[in-house]
RNA sequence: GGGCUCGUAGCUCAGUUGGUUAGAGCGCUUCCUUGACACGGAAGAGGUCGGAUGUUCGAGUCAUCUCGAGCCCACCA
């Protein structure tokens, strides 16, 4: 039982990272027995590495899964990653610039084949690191978006929905990025609050004297006006209802037009009409016929039909427009106005609303179901709110544009005929023109947007749209572990996609989990450049500590605030189990005991030593099947930090403070005879167990050691029974007479502490017994005398300092401290107690004397409290005696 | 404009369905280099739970209002 001196984790992480891999424990088999438990990862972006926020969620889903694999369940975990469309090809394009290239110059097809080598280089790291961070997903299942399987359930999709008339193509408004030379969905928008202005411009009327002010925060989409629209009801211009204005520096007749859009509170109540470009106005033009003048380009520059504006870009004609029209004198009113701006979630750039041809898919008529299934729960959500959330986008869901005018990504399937002009949409290329029969086809340069293919996830990844056996046993998944940041993005198209193709839902529960931190509670980025990289914490700390960190803060609903330190006090858990782990193998070796695992699956009692087992031995399977029962409820209710927080406890605070310390007297006393060497594997052995989960390397370089040479076991801890709770295993005498034990114990190491005596000083004493602590008696005495750190004798009432409790009285002769005051100390500490016990005495006794409590209160709760209220009385009571009050 | 979350010890956060001296980690004070561990051990100090009102026998835990912080959604020119 050799064991280094020092935990370092980076001595064994990377190799049982990869041996898990090689061995192939993770290889899900549909044949397999036990509950199907199933979940597929939300494939990372190929864009880069992994940051903090995927840890977290690898970590919650490694736990959740590694679990599941140990109570037997027939766990899949599918891993994977995205093309991430616009995300990836803005990240070659930026290198190529580095190179001085850009796409257009090396066209589409050698394009497409550098982004297939930066996605190879990228997707082997971020599966380098999964394996690096002991994720133990199913790489035998890899899956990419663009695989050929996906990309074939992709087709599919697309031409059953066209075919149902659920996709469609049309000129619509779509907002456009300038930047990235594409059209971008509504979510992709993000809104930024702006302080802007709002210039009122006068618009004369036709045939009148009257100018009619209008109000705009975008005063170049003015030389685009069709017409001027105010409200019918508007009382203010009954009189120039008919007629027309005239649009400034334009020299255009424009209409009045009467439309409900314009608000007679707002402004002048007047509205300039831009069709072109603004998504409003575009309704508006529909509604009344007018025509559509586009005034600026995809590039965001004017175009051709801003006239004397031509070829400059918007913002600088802004500034032109405002310069002529104050000149003309048709400027009436600058203001400042708050407006929130459109940007491109990419890059930023101020989108831009512009009327161009785009694939649609018709939301509505997925989004009924998608919103019944949550509503009847078949699908669940962890913390439920945000079903609130979800419900909230699904009811005022909008069509989806899915057509992007990039080169990185699915191609539209479908054909564009040189002959009729008319479209072929198909699985495969068609060799003619459905209409026609002309043989001159185009495929649709467009690809689709990348959450088009996420949406299939759940299923494409298992092979649809063949029946496989693989889908026919994990699907729908169990559960879905994600980010609220793609709530709209991901998991809605998932739910509608999957209920859609599928006639199932695609995962029966969600967990949404927290957003990764820094101390100041920024959100991580890499422009704050406040970001931690797994790899670098993982490999100063250890993976172990870095998932435990994560792990401890990660309650459901709330954010996790990472720093170094926590990794640092993560760090010293682990290595303090490192350190339980030498004391118990080097006493093993020194005392011949042989590696030994046991063959108890679950929490049970311990082996009897003659009549009954040690104390210690009974008390902490007690408290270790409690903890198993804790840590089991917790993971299955997605309480990480519960479960983590319970098994630091256990494992620190009650088996390392008091189960080894009493076992380390053990060793010593009676050559070691009285240790009992099977109870303490056995516990140990299933603490391991319990910890594996969360630490799992720790807990494989120990429980291999522990296992040496033993036969007929599983080869590894991850395949080894998760031990659950046992009523059977329940030892409430045992705990009992621990925790007086425990508290003679620290009354002793009170009194030291209040004497203030030098540790070497032994203490002479005396410890007198009453009737609920007979059972502590003599066998315990000397385990008392250890770690109190006294000299004691049993029974006979002598004079000293005096600690008491209802069920013993400790009693120190310490003549020299007493008499130089170390006494008063004790006497401070006991007058504070009784002022607490005082109050909550008083307190508890005024509402027994309550009739409306005694009237209302439930049983149980008037007899804990008389039972405490005796127990302070009692300790009140010695308390007073000791002071001689 | 609508929706959501948070405000508990110096710091970061727990506190499952309301139930009885309010918990943890880090930090702090004092003592201890005891052959598993100073990434350790022991003993402590420190909150009345943002504020107000209410419901209740009983509220950190529910309701209303209020102050403060943050997030999401939205076609208010």
């Amino acid at each position: 039982m050799e064991i280094e001196k020092v935990y370092e984790p980076q001595r064994f992480e990377p190799r049982w990272a990869q041996w898990w891999i090689d061995r192939g424990f993770y290889t899900a088999n549909p044949k397999n027995p036990g509950r199907m438990f199933s979940l597929v990862i939300p494939p990372p972006n190929v864009t880069g590495i992994l940051h903090m926020g995927h840890m977290l969620e690898h970590t919650e889903i490694d736990v959740t899964v590694r679990w599941h694999r140990m109570k037997g369940d027939n766990t899949l975990w599918l891993p994977g990653t995205d093309h991430a469309g616009i995300a990836t090809q803005m990240v070659v394009e930026r290198k190529l610039a580095e190179e001085g290239l850009d796409r257009r110059k090396l066209g589409r097809e050698e394009f497409e084949r550098r982004i297939w080598a930066w996605k190879e280089e990228s997707g082997d790291s971020i599966k380098r690191q999964m394996i690096r961070l002991g994720t133990s997903c199913d790489w035998s299942r890899e899956r990419f978006t663009l695989d050929e399987g996906l990309s074939r359930a992709v087709r599919e999709v697309f031409v059953r929905l066209y075919e149902k008339g659920l996709i469609y193509r049309g000129e619509y408004m779509v907002n456009w990025c300038p930047r990235c030379q594409t059209a971008i969905s509504d979510l992709e928008v993000v809104h930024e609050e702006t302080n802007g202005h709002l210039w009122h411009i006068a618009y004369p009327v036709n045939g009148t004297d009257e100018r009619l002010v209008v109000a705009t925060t975008r005063p170049e989409t003015m030389l685009g006006d069709t017409a001027v629209a105010i409200n019918p009801k508007d009382a203010r211009y009954f009189g120039i209802h008919g007629k027309t204005v005239r649009l400034p520096l334009m020299d255009r007749d424009i209409p009045i037009i009467l439309d409900e859009m314009a608000d007679p509170l707002f402004g002048s109540g007047a509205v300039k009409v831009t069709p072109a470009h603004d998504p409003n106005d575009f309704e508006a033009g529909r509604r009344h016929n007018l025509p559509l003048i586009q005034v600026i380009d995809g590039n965001a520059k004017m175009t051709a039909a801003a006239l004397a504006y031509a070829g400059l870009d918007r913002f600088e004609a802004r500034k032109r427009v405002v310069k002529a029209l104050q000149e003309g004198e048709y400027l009436v009113k600058i203001e400042p106005h708050q407006l929130s701006v459109g940007k491109c979630q990419r890059c930023k750039t101020v989108v831009e609303p512009l009327v161009s041809k785009q694939w649609f898919v018709k939301t509505k008529p997925l989004a009924e179901p998608a919103i019944r299934v949550v509503e009847d729960g078949r699908i669940q959500f962890v913390p439920d709110n945000w079903s609130k959330t979800y419900f909230e986008w699904m009811y005022n869901i909008r069509d989806w544009c899915i057509s992007r005018q990039l080169w990185w990504g699915h191609r539209i399937p479908a054909w564009h005929c040189a002959m009729c002009a008319k479209i072929t949409v198909a699985r495969e290329a068609p060799a003619v023109c459905r209409h026609c029969g002309s043989a001159e086809l185009a495929q649709d340069p467009d690809v689709l947007d990348t959450w088009f293919s996420s949406g299939l996830w759940p299923f494409s990844t298992l092979g649809w749209p063949d029946q496989t056996e693989d889908l026919a046993k994990y699907y729908p998944t169990s559960l879905l572990i994600t980010g609220f940041d793609i709530l709209f993005f991901w998991v809605a198209r998932m739910v509608m996609l999957g209920i859609e193709c599928m006639g199932e839902v695609p995962f029966h529960q969600v967990y949404i989990h927290g957003l990764v931190r820094d101390a100041d509670k920024q959100k991580m980025s890499k422009t704050r450049g406040n970001v931690i990289d797994p790899l670098v914490v993982t490999e100063k700390y250890g993976t172990d500590a870095v998932r435990l960190s994560l792990l401890l803060g990660a309650a459901p609903g709330t954010d996790i605030v990472l720093t170094e330190e926590r990794m640092e006090s993560a760090r010293a858990f682990a290595n303090k189990i490192w350190n339980a782990s030498r004391l118990i193998f080097m006493n093993m070796e020194r005392s011949g005991v042989s590696p030994w695992i046991t063959a108890e699956r679950d929490c049970c009692l311990p082996e009897k030593d003659g009549e009954t087992a040690p104390l210690e031995d009974r008390w902490i399977f007690s408290r270790l099947n409690r903890c198993a029962e804790q840590v089991n409820r917790a993971v299955e209710q997605h309480r990480y930090h519960e479960a983590a927080q319970t098994l630091w406890h256990f494992v620190w605070h009650e088996f390392c403070d008091w189960y080894l310390e009493v076992k380390k007297l053990r060793l010593v006393e009676n050559s070691g005879a009285d240790v009992h060497w099977r109870n303490l594997l056995t516990v140990y052995e299933m603490a391991l167990r319990l910890l594996h989960p969360v630490m799992p390397f720790l807990t494989e370089e120990l429980w291999q050691r522990l296992a040496t040479g033993v036969v007929d076991r599983a080869e590894t801890i991850s395949l080894a029974n998760y031990p659950q709770f046992n009523e059977a295993a329940v030892d409430a005498q045992a705990e009992d007479e621990m925790s007086i034990l425990q508290g003679i114990v620290t009354a002793a190491r009170e009194l030291k502490s209040d004497l203030k005596v030098d540790k070497k000083t032994i203490l002479v004493g005396t410890l007198v017994l009453r009737e609920k602590a007979v059972t502590v008696g003599a066998a315990q005495l000397a385990v008392i005398e250890k770690l109190g750190g006294l000299k004691l004798t049993l029974g006979t009432q002598a004079a000293g300092v005096v600690r008491s409790s209802p069920e013993f009285d400790l009693i120190v002769q310490a003549p020299d401290v007493v008499a130089e005051g170390g006494g008063d100390a004790q006497k401070v500490r006991l007058r504070k107690e009784n002022e607490q016990l005082e109050k909550v005495i008083s307190s508890s006794n005024r509402q027994l004397g309550d009739e409306k409590f005694t009237g209302r209160a439930p049983a149980h709760v008037i007899d804990t409290l008389r039972q405490k209220l005796a127990e302070y009385e009692a300790q009140l009571r010695k308390n007073k005696e000791v002071l001689g009050e």
